[in-house]
Order: structure tokens, then C-alpha cells, then sequence
DNA sequence: GTATAAAGTCACCGGTTGGTGACTTATCTT
DNA sequence: AAGATAAGTCACCAACCGGTGACTTTATAC
């Protein structure tokens, strides 16, 4: 048996991704992690003090958050000059399609959003941070931000976060199709649709 | 003690709800239910034949779920009259009204999408029925149901059904205040705004 | 009043959880 | 090569979980 203190940190983090990928929050564990790293649970507390630490150390990896150019595009600078509408729709859709390529991500906001505990408090420290750069990103003058369309954009992501954790489970939601692109298309639209009103005021 | 099994089904049924309300679901098991409740648990297993079916039963009280009714007003018909993004604005809106009376039904909703396994797969079935009847009533002709506004309108659902769920940890969400009735005024003329662009084609 | 079926009590089962102390073994420094 | 430090193993703990069998007690029907 080799010995090496990175390698079984990089497995205990990897462990996580998998437990969370294929059986979500639910069946994490500190003897689940350690199992499915194949290294002995004592081994957590030793190396991250815990499994809140841990779970920390799994979202501060760097691919687990979208960053601010994914979401944005890489002209971020152009963005700025459209009409406030066309900015949330923007950004919306951006978040929509960033997220939609992080399974795992979409599980720990969803567990973020159930329950109340050591872990989930230190990823919503996590998320605190980025989600803020983002909307000082697009609106730099804070006199744009009507409370209206604020809670307009804030609906708009948090109906397909919901969507996105429905989709786990469940092919369809109300009569539309989780499963399927052609689904997801159409909630695109939708979000189109809602964004087009924010500017024919 | 008096010998009653219509008082000890009622207890439990309540105890439910008890434990929805404080714990939420994740402190919801047979155990914490007895113990709610003042009863042995092994009345569960008689009565109920497990705890699945005792969370059928709770789900099944009247008061549990919104009627028809308490979503669309008491004047069904005159819903169909107006234009599509009204009818969706007052259908969204109503039941948005109806789910904030009900923060255990929200309760159930959420580990409904977080949880697969027998007991969210009974209430899934429970609310499967009432949810399509909704929409019969709203749309009753199916032409004119567009995709698109389809998925607009479940959008905004799942968004307010999301916001539901974090409010009840989190104070606030992306500069939306969830603990406040103003908030929830934004987020209401948030939905009217989304709903202008439908008609607005 | 007595028999009987049901209501309720209690102790226990195997399994899993998070967490720890004591141990062996490998690697690295001197 | 010897010793120190850290990596990894293992057995065990108390507390909880869902679930069951055997028991006592009460109400009810006859």
C-alpha cells in the first residue's frame, strides 16, 4: 500500500462528486465517502477536520462554479450597453445553461435549499460570494435594478433551479418535458417571453 | 388510559404535520412520528400498515391540498373569458396565494423533488390528480395551449415554489427579501410582468 | 359475568450512523 | 542505519434507525 496524503484527499474529494452524482445529498455520509474512496473514514477528520470541511473543499474546487465568463460570455464590457431586458435574458439563460452541465452543483444548491446544517451552511458561504460578483457584473449602476424585475430575475433562475432538481427524477413537470432538449428549448422561450415585457414598459 | 384508535390515528396523522412544520422532512421516521405523537410506534405499522401510508392519510386531508376553487376564485367561468395571459396570471398568482397558507404542503413538495423513494412516490401520485384538474379547468381547450406559455407559466411556479422553499431558512434570495410581505409584492408583480408579454404577441 | 378481540406497552433485534483511541507500517530526515 | 513523524488500519463506542414478537390491559359483545 502506497502512502500519499494528496492522493487520499483527491480521492476523498472525488468520492464526494460520486455520491452526490449517483445517490444525491441523501446518502452522504462520512461512511459512504469513505467507502466509496476506498480509504478509512477516520482519515475525513484527520485531513478536513470533519465532513462540512470536506464538502468545502469539494466546492471550492475549480470547475464546481461557472465563472463569471461562462455565464457572461467573454465580452462581458458588451453586455452592459443592451437594454435591461435583453441583459436579464442574457444572464438568465447563461446561468440556465451553465448550471445545466453541473449535476452535482444543482444537488448541493437543492440540498442548500431543504436543509439547515453545518454543511449546507458552508456552501451557501461558498455560493454568497460568487452570486454577488455576478450581478455587480451586469449592473453596476444600482439605480437599474428595479425591484420588480430583480424579483422578475431572481423567479426566472429559481424556477429552472427547481426544474433542474425536478428533472432527476421526474421526465416532465406540468406538462412539459424534462427529459428532452426540445423541452428545455421551450422553457428557454419561456424565459425569453418573460424578459421581453422588462423592456416594452 | 382511555383506549381510542380513531384518537391514536388522528395523533399521528397530526404528529406529521407537527413534524413537517418543525423539523421538515428530514427528521420525519417512524420513531420521531411515535414520540410526536405520544403513541408506540408499533400502532404505525397496525393502524397504517407503515409510514408510507400514514403520510398517504395525512396527505389526504381535506385542507391539505388547495381546492379548485381557492385557486381560480369562486367564478370559474369567467377565468375562460379573459385573455391567455390573464387566465395565466390569475391561475399562477392564486395558486401562489393558496401555497403560502400551506408551508407543510410546500414541505412535501420539496422532498417530493429531492427524494425518490416510497413515500414521496405516494404523495406524488396524490398531487398528480389534483394538478391536472387545475388545468383542465383553466385551458379547457388544448389549442390554445402553446408550448412555450406553457412552460412560462410552469416556470413561474416552480419559481415561487423554490422561493417558498428557501424562505423558510433563508431570509432573502438574490436581493429578494423572503421574509417580508413587500418581498413577496415584487415577486407577485414580477409574475404580472412576466404575464404581459403572453397577451402582448 | 365471562369470553374474546382489539388497544396499548415493552423489550428486543440487526443494521447503520458519526466519531474516537490504539495500533501497525511506511516514508523521510538526520 | 536509526529514529521520528505521519499514513493508514482496525476495533470499538453510544445513539439512533426501522421493524417485530410477546406481553398486559381495556372495552365490548354475548
Amino acid at each position: 500500500m502506497v502512502r500519499n496524503r494528496e492522493q487520499s484527499e483527491a480521492r476523498l474529494i472525488a468520492a464526494v462528486g460520486q455520491i452526490l452524482a449517483r445517490e444525491g445529498f441523501a446518502g452522504l455520509g462520512v461512511n459512504a465517502v469513505a467507502r466509496a474512496a476506498g480509504v478509512d473514514k477516520v482519515l475525513i477528520y484527520r485531513y478536513f477536520d470533519g465532513l462540512p470541511n470536506l464538502l468545502r473543499a469539494y466546492g471550492e474546487r475549480e470547475d464546481f462554479w461557472p465563472t463569471s465568463a461562462e455565464v457572461l460570455g467573454e465580452d462581458a464590457a458588451a453586455i452592459r450597453a443592451l437594454p435591461v431586458g435583453k441583459r436579464v435574458e442574457h444572464v438568465v439563460l447563461g446561468l440556465l445553461d451553465a448550471l445545466r452541465k453541473r449535476p452535482q452543483t444543482i444537488e448541493i444548491l437543492a440540498w442548500e435549499a431543504m436543509e439547515d446544517n453545518a454543511l449546507t451552511r458552508t456552501l451557501a458561504d461558498i455560493r454568497e460570494h460568487w452570486g454577488l460578483r455576478v450581478i455587480e457584473h451586469v449592473f453596476p449602476d444600482p439605480s437599474e435594478r428595479s425591484e420588480d424585475v430583480l424579483a422578475l430575475a431572481n423567479l426566472l433562475v429559481a424556477g429552472f433551479q427547481y426544474l433542474m432538481i425536478r428533472a432527476r427524477r421526474s421526465p416532465a413537470y406540468g406538462g412539459v418535458a424534462l427529459n428532452t432538449e426540445t423541452g428545455w428549448q421551450h422553457i428557454r422561450q419561456g424565459i425569453r417571453l418573460a424578459c421581453r415585457s422588462i423592456d416594452h414598459t
